[in-house]
Order: structure tokens, then sequence, then C-alpha cells
DNA sequence: CTGAAAGCGCTTACAG
DNA sequence: CTGAAAGCGCTTACAG
């Protein structure tokens, strides 16, 4: 074993061929002898000889490598929606990079051009809504994105954002979410976390409302808080809501925008001497892995990440401009119980 | 705006000049006229031209990006090494590229092949030991793998190992959490989780044993449980322990090898009625960011995984061949308790 | 301060 | 089945 760092012209030499027979036998086609390919073969491991994917991707347009831009890797969902495109891109042949979406941006020259300059086949990117101008901003650097390379959307995906995608439809989740709080006798339902001013029709708000008149109940407002995905801003939001409402008030149950905020309003409840589920019934979203291990063991929607990350490659790389919805499912533990 | 794929060619020709110059003004030399500057400028704006890393990567013998190697993203532990490694390459103008561990050794040519062939600048490789015939194996991707690029280790990385590393001192970590135990009144204390054969001095089963002998206590074989290191594993291992023994001989505490294993502890001891912390102490290990949330919120050792990671890019993009230690700290909640 | 030329390590027609 | 040659899009001495 060598690993003297040897070009194809190394091993051409060694094996007494033609650096394009090399590459023949490299690139495994098929028109090369027998005995050929053994001598190329051989000075290959003599040399352990790897070709060059920065030499051959400047020939072949191709450099098979795709991206993903994701918010944060901290919080699993993410994680999870990585993995699902990683090993979908690997099974295609090709490689994945994961581009935080801070690095993205915070490059003053311009948002995209990490992706651009790596010359990347395509790019997956998780939207997230935070802000009307934080909006327009995203739109804008995506619409510039696509003139360079396809991309494909994930994410809370407005409509009039024109790219393929792969979305819930979190609106007829969060219905969905209301009906089943419903059925266990629940009446004050409180919904926790995200950004007020969203605009897009999908979004969870509008499933609450709908849901809500659905079951014919009033819209309080009181028990609509806007915030942050995290479990600081949760436990804050149900803590200021809890304190603020006398007891006869309460919300019997909480849906969060997520399994951290989740955690959040389970600790804040707890804090104020509430029995879980008994009193209060609290169901998150995205079904993190220690959604089980929670106290009382979180009721969440499990919403594929995995096979939504694996969807968009697919979409990527056969270059079907579609937008597609995927199924997600109920998964009942302890949080929720029934009312009486 | 056009976004033809213009290429240093298409801009030196629109602005006058030769590919050279373009490429002094690409790269920021200051030996350009700030006309001859301008007029560069100007034609890159006017084609939207963002210079191909591939090509520029085949001349200049750097590709300025790094790989890291980890087991699994879906781990908060390994995202938090993997967001410190990546923030800290960016701040050194390198970019990142992740490779699930899988992902390398299930191919069959060569352990190494993916991160030979894209000439990563170099490679920091997060090592588990599993088992005697998985070591060897790894030990010999490793060795390989040093031929082609500079490697830095982190996680369970043995003295005889002869990479530079960036680690925890495991033993000396666990060594004071029994002192940290005992110091609350415990004396039945259990350990679960790891490797039985694993043969590191530093590893977490050696701590565990010089903290009983620190205290003059025995060590009793039934309060140590292998296992993997998931929370299934965790609430299997407690379990069986807690069933096979007589109440009176339950352990007070429990060390676990990480947060998740402690989740799978704490499910498994509310299974059996045991009121945490009162009748059972359980410490975690990674700190991960439900580990507050948990009920009882969970004692855990802060390990320090984002400098961790950082530090691993900083060895190895200075090329110091040493072997570091960093700090944990432990992190105080309410599952650890007094005896009385 | 600027340009002509060679070269990085491959792939890809094109001949034979 | 195999090879000579051009070319991918840059950087890097080397001249001037």
């Amino acid at each position: 074993m060598r690993s003297d760092n040897a070009t194809i012209y190394d091993i051409a030499s060694d094996a007494g061929v033609s650096i394009a027979t090399v590459s023949r036998v490299l690139r495994g086609e098929t028109n090369v002898s027998a005995v050929t390919r053994k001598k190329v073969q051989d000075a290959i491991a003599r040399h352990n000889y790897r070709p060059s994917s920065i030499a051959r991707g400047l020939m072949s347009k191709s450099t098979h490598s795709l991206g993903i831009v994701l918010p944060k890797l901290l919080n699993p969902h993410y994680a999870m929606i990585f993995t699902g495109a990683y090993e979908e891109a690997r099974k295609m042949g090709y490689s994945m990079s994961l581009f935080p979406w801070s690095s993205i941006d915070t490059r003053a020259y311009d948002p995209a051009t990490m992706l651009v300059e790596r010359r990347l086949d395509g790019v997956i990117v998780c939207v997230e809504y935070l802000s009307p101008d934080h909006d327009e901003q995203v739109l804008a650097s995506l619409q510039e994105l696509k003139h360079f390379m396809p991309v494909v959307l994930i994410g809370c995906v407005p409509p009039w954002y024109d790219f393929p995608a792969v979305t819930n439809n979190n609106a007829a989740m969060v219905r969905e979410i209301v009906a089943y709080l419903v059925s266990l006798g629940h009446e004050k339902i409180a919904f926790i976390g995200g950004v007020q001013e969203d605009k897009d029709p999908l979004r969870r708000d509008v499933g609450y409302e709908e849901g809500l008149r659905d079951a014919r109940l009033p819209y309080t407002a009181s028990y609509r808080v806007y915030g942050k995905g995290t479990a600081e801003a949760g436990e804050k939001a149900l803590g200021d809501m809890l304190d603020s409402l006398k007891p006869e008030y309460w919300p019997t149950a909480v849906i969060a925008l997520n399994d951290l905020v989740a955690m959040g309003c389970q600790a804040a409840a707890r804090k104020r001497g509430l029995s879980m589920p008994k009193q209060l019934s609290i169901i998150g979203c995205d079904d993190l892995f220690c959604a089980p291990y929670l106290y009382p063991p979180l009721t969440s929607i499990n919403t594929r990440q995995q096979a939504t990350g694996a969807r968009a490659v697919q979409l990527l790389i056969s270059g079907e401009d579609k937008r597609e919805t995927v199924e997600w499912e109920l998964v009942e533990r302890a949080s929720c119980a029934k009312t009486k």
C-alpha cells in the first residue's frame, strides 16, 4: 500500500496502457478486455489509487452531490429530515452536504454563494416562516438560487412559493388534532407557538380555528399564544397563560406547536401543581425520540420527517416540478386523556 | 441578473482583460489597478458569475473542506459535536461535510473511499467502541485513511490509537460521579450501559470501579449491566435488574452511560412504582436538551460536545499532533437526591 | 499592474 | 478493444 497520491497517469504508465483505458475501468465500462482490466486493477491496487472527484467533476457537468439547507441541527426534527434525505441520496448514488441556514444568509456576498460555487446538482431547502420581511428575503434568495440549480422545498412552504415542495398540510393536521381533543371531551383548548403574521393558508392557526368551528366551540384569544418553537418559549407561554387566568378558565388541553414547546408546557404545568393528564392534556408535534420518555409520555404527531427528506431527494433528482403532501400519524401516548 | 453559468473566460472577454486578471480580483489580490478591478467586478455582477470551486480545487491542492464522520445524527449528542465543529470550520474559512459512519464502512471497495475521493483537507472521526473485532477493523481503516489526509479523533479513543485526539477522560468522570452519589449517601450504586470487553483504560467502567474503591464500597456484579446506549436498552437493563433482585437489594442510585439510557431507566423505575428521586436517583451523561424536561429533571454531565468539535477542527487545521482532554461539568437537577 | 502559457487530473468524442 | 488529443474552469509561476 503506497498511498502516494498517484494520478491516472501513474496508473496508466504502470499498467502500460493509456489514461483513457484507466478511465474506462475506473468508470466500469465493459468494453475493456479482461487482461487489460486486470493489469489496470492491479496497478490501482498497487498504488492504492483513488480517482479525484474534483478532477472528475470538472469535465462531467454533474458533481453527483446535493445540498440540504436546514435551520439548525440541534433540533432532532431536522436531524431526522437530514437522515432521511441523506440515505435516499446515497441510494441514488449522490452525496449530500449539509448547510445550516444561518451559515447561508450571513454571507454578505450572496446567500447562495456556497451552494453555487460548489456546483451542486441540486439543493433541498427547509423553509421556516419567521416574519414578513424575512419571508420576502428568503423568497428572493430562493428565486436566485433557482437560476443556478434545481431547488426543492420542505417545511412551511406557502402556496405562492413557485417551487417543487414536499410538506405537511399543517392546517388539516391541526384541525384533526382539535377534533381528537374534542372527542376526548375537551372544550377549552389552547394553541401555543408560531408566528402571528404568517399568511400561509396551510398554517396551523387555520386548522386550529377550523377545528374549533367544526366543534362549534368559541375562539378564545387568551388560549392562543404565539412564540418560538422552543421549550423555553413553551414554558413561558403556558406559564403566563395560567398565571393570568382564573383557574376555572384554565384550558384543559393544549396543542403545542412541536414537541419542544410541549416539553416546556409540561414543565410549566407541573410547576403550578397541575396533574397531567388528569387536569391538563398536552399534545405535541414531530414525535421526537424523547416523547415516549417524557412524563406523562407525550402524545404527538409523527410527521414522517425521514420520508419527507427522502421524497424531496427523489423530486430533486427526477426533476418533477410538483408539490406533494406527506401523511402524518397521531401517536397516542398518555399525555392526553378524557376530561371525565 | 443572467445566471448563464458564465466562466472566467466570459468575464475576462466581457471586461476586456485576461483570465489571470479576473482570477486576481476573484481572489482579492491587491496588485490590480482600481479601474481594472472595477471593470472586472462589473462584468462579474452583470453575469452573476460565481467561480467554480471544483475548478479552483484542481489547481490549488487544498479544497478548503473538511469532513466529519459521526455514528448517527439522530442522537443529539452527535448533532452537538457536529455543530461545534461546523461553526469552528466556518470561522477558519473551511466548509465541513458530514459522513454518517454507517455510510463509510458499508462501502465494499474501501472504507475511506468517499473521503479520499473528495480530496478533503482533513477529517474528524468520532470513534465508538463496539467490540474487539470492530475495534481492529476501525483502527485499520483509520490508519489507511491517515495515509491520505490528516485525521483527528474524538469519542472513545484508546491510548494506543496513535492519532491526535480530543476526548473526555471518562474514567475520571465516572469516578467523580460515584463520589458525588456517595456524598449524597448512596452505597448501592448501579452502572448501566457500555461494552464489556472494552479495554480502554479511560473507559467508564474503570472509573466506576475506582469510585467504589475510593468509597470502600463492594463491587456488586449484579449492579453492572452492559448494553447499547439507547433508551430501550436502558429500560430493559434496569427493568431486568429490578425484577431479578429482592427489593431490599435494589440499587438506590444508577449511573447511566448517557442520557438516553437514563431516560429508559426512568421509565423502568416508574413502571415498577419507584418514586424518583426518593427511592431511586439517576444520573445521566451528555446533558441533552431534553434532560431538564424529563421527570424528574435529569442530573447529567455536560461533556462540552461543541467545544470538543471545535477543538478537533483546530487541531486538524493546525496539524498539531497531540491528544487533548476536555473538561466536563456536573449539572445538578432533581433526579439525584440524598438517601435520607 | 497585466497577460500568455502551462498545468491541475480527469472525461469525452474521435480514430483506428 | 485501445490510444492521442482536446477540453473542463480555474491558479500559478514567469515575463514584461
